[in-house]
DNA sequence: TTGAAAGCGATACCAG
DNA sequence: CTGGTATCGCTTTCAA
């Protein structure tokens, strides 16, 4: 099956290639007959529009970067599933782009992308990717920005922290508990930078004293909690901690369960982000969920307005709650 | 910043357009005088060649597509991620595409590709994919495969899964367990099946029983295995199980727990595949590990290789263990 | 070593 | 409604 171009089509069926060429991009413009011929040689050819030649004359493609910082992180997994499938369903492809947090490995993705006439982008943002820098870069200006957060010029989805805090606190008091504490991740994300603030804030209002484990990144930040948590005398010790996201959450009941201490029956632990895995994760775990699949759809759709009203919207969603195994009463 | 073409480049450099395409492409053949500054110009006018036009009239891409079933997955993060590094390395882009485990996406992504002239492919098939219908479509004869049995007559990378077994069960029997058994995840897949060939094969030959706990896929898997497991008499019990992966062996680990069973105290737990998230977990998952930044270094390889010589050849891994906190000696 | 010209596969505007 | 023509941005013989 070589590969068809337009010609074969045109001169199989009798007609000139632009005729050919309107069958397919603006089918009520041709003749229905003729359509019709077109469409059955083209289909007995097997014959494909080029996406090259085609975005290359029209000067906008389908292809979307999704840009991330580690797609290992199945935060960023989810996000691209259902980021794909919301793609999809609009015609585009999705070209998943991962930086390892690099600035200068995003900007050369956009900028490589934009040489594919890309439409637009998505990113989600690494800590060190600074907005305003995005902009300057080609495509910068057709970025939708998803669970970062907003005031910059771009448009973006993120997810209310100080009400998945505020739902996460509200749990954990009405368990009993008083003493509790907020381990950060990379305390560089936005994310986990606005989380946190919105812990302390509440913890304020609220006259709890706020506990703040903060630490390194990833696995990191469990593993020394964990160690801060058994240095601690007894009675000091918080009875629950919510972590900044699913994956501290994870890496900090690892590491406390290596040194013994017993989730829920010792302390109740939180996550913020609703992985799926937390649902195979020993104990499973209660965790605030952002809508991820929502956050795709609507990413896309916030670019497309973006392109034609050039507006640039801020969406921000509100999370729920998942209670599953790794939170319990305050022990007495 | 306007789109720089490579005329715009000519001009202001006050050459053919032929010799900017040179300078570039076959940089030998052009005087270094007037490279030089072909280059400047270039650089100062922000030009870079558009990878469209280029694949379009070269009739060959930089762009491979990772055709995944689920990037939800772990595994496929990880493997994703090292391959989007090897493929870097060599100049390519990679392009994720994630099939949810249809045939017929792997197809349509395929074809897609092919139309971007992409030089090859890599899939990471599902259960579903049949090899040999793969080779039929457009693409399909230059995509080499990666962790599938071989058989076919495309290239493969794969993991030694007779030796990740023994390997485990080495393991496990030093610890004194004798009753092992094997829990299989989704039972299409193809390591899942060849894996379980492998603990059939040596248990008969270690003359154990083998003690099969198969279900269904993904966390079913874990879950139905765990009840089980519950439902079966103290003395009848295994004393450890090799899960077919490590997403089974978490899941297996999650439902264990939630019954109340602690492991490895009561029950050692083994995974496979090696993946980050088995230092997260609670226990950490003591797991054979598939070395697989190498699993995609060597994918493209052989992929460049097919090019070149046409052969497809077929890699497969030696795997290692990775002793981590899940597995124990057995209770008495 | 460089320039000229043809063409990759499509689209879009202009006539008819 | 259909055909002709120019063009998107680049590569690649072929001559000079």
């Amino acid at each position: 099956m070589a590969e068809m171009s337009i010609d074969d089509v045109a001169a199989r069926a009798g007609v000139h290639r632009s005729t050919v060429s309107r069958a397919f991009s603006r089918p009520e413009a041709v003749n229905p007959t003729t359509r019709q011929r077109i469409l059955e040689v083209a289909e007995s050819l097997g014959y494909q529009v080029s996406p090259l030649a085609q975005a290359l004359r029209r000067k906008t493609s389908n292809l979307v970067p999704l840009i991330v910082p580690d797609i290992t992180n199945p935060f960023y997994g989810e996000l691209a599933k259902t980021m794909a499938t919301a793609a999809a369903e609009k015609g585009y492809q999705l070209v998943l782009c991962v930086t390892g947090g690099e600035v200068a490995q995003t900007n050369a993705y956009l900028t490589a992308l934009q040489g594919m006439y890309a439409p637009f982008g998505i990113v989600a943002p690494s800590t060190s990717v600074d907005l305003d820098e995005l902009r300057s870069v080609a495509l910068g200006s057709r970025v939708v920005v998803v669970d970062r957060v907003d005031k910059a010029q771009v448009p973006t989805v993120t997810v209310d922290s100080a009400e998945g805090i505020a739902l996460a606190v509200d749990h954990l008091r009405g368990l009993g508990h008083r003493r509790i504490a907020y381990v950060s991740g990379i305390s560089g994300t936005y994310t986990s930078r606005d989380r946190l603030a919105a812990y302390e804030g509440l913890a304020a209002k609220l006259e709890i004293p706020a506990m703040i484990l903060d630490a390194g990144a990833g696995s990191e930040a469990g593993e020394r909690a964990a160690e801060l948590f058994v240095n601690t005398a007894y009675e000091e010790r918080p009875t629950a901690v919510i972590a900044a996201n699913d994956m501290v959450a994870f890496a900090l009941i690892s590491s406390l369960g290596a040194r013994g201490v017993s989730i829920p029956d010792e302390v109740s632990v939180m996550g913020f982000d609703g992985l799926e895995l937390g649902s195979r994760s020993n104990p499973r775990l209660t965790t605030v969920r952002q809508p991820i699949a929502d956050m795709g759809a609507i990413a896309i759709d916030l670019a497309e307005q973006l392109l034609n009203d050039g507006e640039a919207q801020h969406v921000v969603l509100a999370p729920d709650l998942l209670i599953r195994a790794s939170t319990a009463e305050v022990p007495r």
